[in-house]
DNA sequence: ATCCGGTTCT
DNA sequence: AGAACTGGAT
């Protein structure tokens, strides 16, 4: 199985190079970012930080004073953008009351980290470990909707496996390295945008053919 | 029409 | 398990 899950990597890798992920210019951006491409694509998210941006809005000041009708209105590319929007203050604000600044929540260690990311609604396992390791740059091994379809379509995977489950497999298989971590989980969203879709998936051309 | 780098509520 | 949140690209 290990063995299964580092030449997957290699494969990828080869194919792909590396995909310089998360695109992002600061942590505070990565993070609010996390939160935006919740089951939207990232096209419509860059628009979404863009409105933000253009105005100068995308600091942890700025959004924590700017009503949140307004930031709704900045993130509606994005969609769900209500939703989002109280989501994004109610972080804002567990942040604030937790450790005052960005840096002393991060400063955490990745456990307890998480266990408070996830005590802030909107914040499920995906998302929390996406701010770990894009944002916070903590070891967290992300899986998504392309990883859990990915390793089925191999079998490597039961359908059924949870996301617990599925994290386990990649933790137990790779070095415990973020860098490895950061890169396999971009070549799997890129294999799966590209190749392995849900539908009409592209499997004469993957890369992952002779896999 | 269908799909996105999900999560929460019923 | 299913519904709700939701806009933009293909």
């Amino acid at each position: 199985m290990a063995n299964r899950i580092q030449q997957l990597y290699d494969t990828l890798l080869a194919h792909f190079g590396p995909q310089h992920w998360w695109p992002g210019d600061t942590p505070f951006e990565v993070m609010i970012g996390a939160v935006l491409t919740q089951n939207t694509n990232w096209l419509n998210v860059s628009r979404a930080l863009d409105n933000l941006k253009a105005q100068g809005l995308l600091s942890f000041e700025r959004l924590e004073s700017l009503p949140v009708e307004s930031l709704a209105e900045n993130i509606r590319p994005s969609g769900y953008y209500n939703q989002k929007a109280k989501r994004l203050k109610g972080l804002l604000a567990a942040i604030r009351a937790d450790s005052g600044d960005l840096e002393t929540f991060f400063a955490q260690d990745p456990a307890t980290l998480r266990d408070k990311l996830l005590q802030v609604k909107g914040i499920g396992p995906e998302t929390a470990d996406s701010i770990l390791l894009y944002a916070a740059e903590k070891q967290a091994f992300v899986v998504d909707a392309y990883t859990h379809r990915i390793l089925c379509r191999h079998n490597l995977i039961a359908e059924e496996s949870d996301y617990h489950e599925i994290q386990e497999v990649f933790v137990e298989a790779l070095p415990a390295e973020i860098a490895t971590y950061n890169e396999y989980h971009a070549l799997l969203v890129r294999l799966g945008k590209d190749y392995c879709k849900k539908t009409n998936p592209l499997c004469k051309t993957c890369p992952l053919a002779d896999f």
